[in-house]
DNA sequence: CATACGTGGGC
DNA sequence: TGCCCAAGTAT
């Protein structure tokens, strides 16, 4: 931000200045956010406009058991609102309490997460409620710190359980609150810098009400991600309904979209996976699938899945050779993860004959009507019920 | 500090 | 289509 910028915002904020405060001719925008009654305006406008405009009624909302406050949290890393709705009141009401979870066997943590993403989410989720149950007798920790001590939980997610369920003094800095705040504060740092996601967190602080109940904390908490959601957007901000309008920066140089300043360049890497589905009949009416569980690391581990091969030829090479005419290749799939760009090419094998080499593979057959109850990724899951008959 | 880790949606 | 992003964390 040029100096001539600040100047012009700094002296743009002077009736939000205190009556015998004259602003220094040098001061910056950013210095202006510092002043004494600016994190008080913004905090009561913040908190005015929740209560008023901002969302409630979420299935993870107004409650303080910090059970689901984490379980909400947890599920809405790198995850929409929307996605989650889905997800939250089933895996709720399969394990009520942290009790519940802590006693469940891992598979089924997984299959309740199924196509939920980032599975390690979920494993932490079942390790952490072993841990509370464990060393904290079924309470979690009441302070951000604490919280911050158990598995899967990192600074954004501990102060949101911190502030939500203990009125804890203490900002949440996640997407939201990064685009809400470097907007208004016109903050063009590079935040992959460590020193600039600390600068924004300190900043962040700063702008906290001074003296907040746990009602207002809740409120503050929450209308900072509201703004940053339904009014503060990304790409097209509806500046016109938003309660801090005239103290944002970035607003009075015109184009809030500006901020936050995206710096890192995501490189997506194309590779090409050949999947065997070898298909059977059950015991009973319905066919099986071969699934085989995922390696501990890398992609989708701990999930079963349908046996995976770099190449076709690779593939075939694992099957009797009197059996790899009977291969039908099935529609590919295609299928984005964060760093790859994955086509699935599966290829089917119906068959009755005993197929005692599938034990090579280390795998287990299943019940087609069963894989409900599996921890399956997303594009397995779509390919298995799109093309079962 | 950089990288890996899923998935769905917006534009 | 392709790229960016979303209530981040672990290594």
């Amino acid at each position: 931000m040029s100096a001539a910028l600040g100047r012009s915002q700094a002296s743009s904020h002077r009736g939000l200045q205190g009556e015998g405060t004259p602003m220094n001719p040098c001061t910056t925008a950013a210095e202006a956010f510092r002043a004494p009654d600016l994190p008080l305006t913004f905090a009561r406008r913040l908190i005015d406009w929740q209560r008023q405009s901002g969302r409630s009624g979420l299935p993870w909302q107004g409650t303080r058991d910090p059970y689901r406050v984490w379980l909400s949290e947890v599920m809405l890393q790198q995850t929409q609102v929307s996605t989650v709705l889905s997800y939250y009141p089933r895996f709720l009401a399969r394990f009520p309490d942290v009790f519940a979870l802590a006693e469940a066997q891992a598979d089924d943590v997984m299959a309740l997460w199924s196509g939920l993403g980032y599975y390690s989410r979920a494993r932490n989720l079942h390790r952490c409620a072993q841990v509370v149950v464990a060393q904290h007798g079924g309470l979690f920790p009441d302070s951000a710190q604490g919280l911050e001590a158990l598995p899967g939980i990192g600074a954004s997610t501990a102060a949101a359980i911190a502030a939500f369920c203990h009125g804890e003094r203490i900002s949440i800095v996640d997407g939201n609150v990064r685009r809400v705040l470097t907007r208004l504060m016109a903050m063009d740092a590079d935040l992959a810098l460590a020193s600039a996601q600390h600068e924004l967190w300190q900043r962040a602080q700063a702008l906290l009400p001074e003296t907040p109940s746990t009602e207002d904390m809740t409120a503050y908490t929450q209308g900072l991600m509201d703004l940053g959601a339904t009014v503060c957007l990304r790409s097209r901000p509806l500046c016109g309904r938003c309660p801090v309008q005239d103290l944002c920066v970035a607003h009075a140089q015109g184009v809030p979209q500006n901020y936050p300043v995206k710096t890192r360049l995501l490189k997506r890497r194309h590779e090409s996976w050949w999947l065997l589905w070898l298909r059977g009949p059950a015991t009973d009416a319905s066919d099986r699938v071969w699934l085989e569980r995922r390696p501990a690391r890398g992609i989708w581990a701990g999930l079963y899945c349908l046996p995976v091969f770099d190449s076709e030829a690779s593939l075939l090479e694992a099957l009797p050779p009197h059996l790899r005419s009977g291969v039908r290749a099935l529609e590919p799939v295609s299928h984005s993860l964060t760093h790859r760009e994955l086509r699935l090419h599966p290829l089917l094998l119906e068959t009755s004959e005993a197929m005692a080499f599938a034990a090579d593979l280390g795998g287990q057959w299943v019940d087609e009507a069963a894989l409900a109850q599996y921890g399956l990724p997303a594009p397995v899951r779509l390919l298995l019920s799109r093309d079962l008959p």
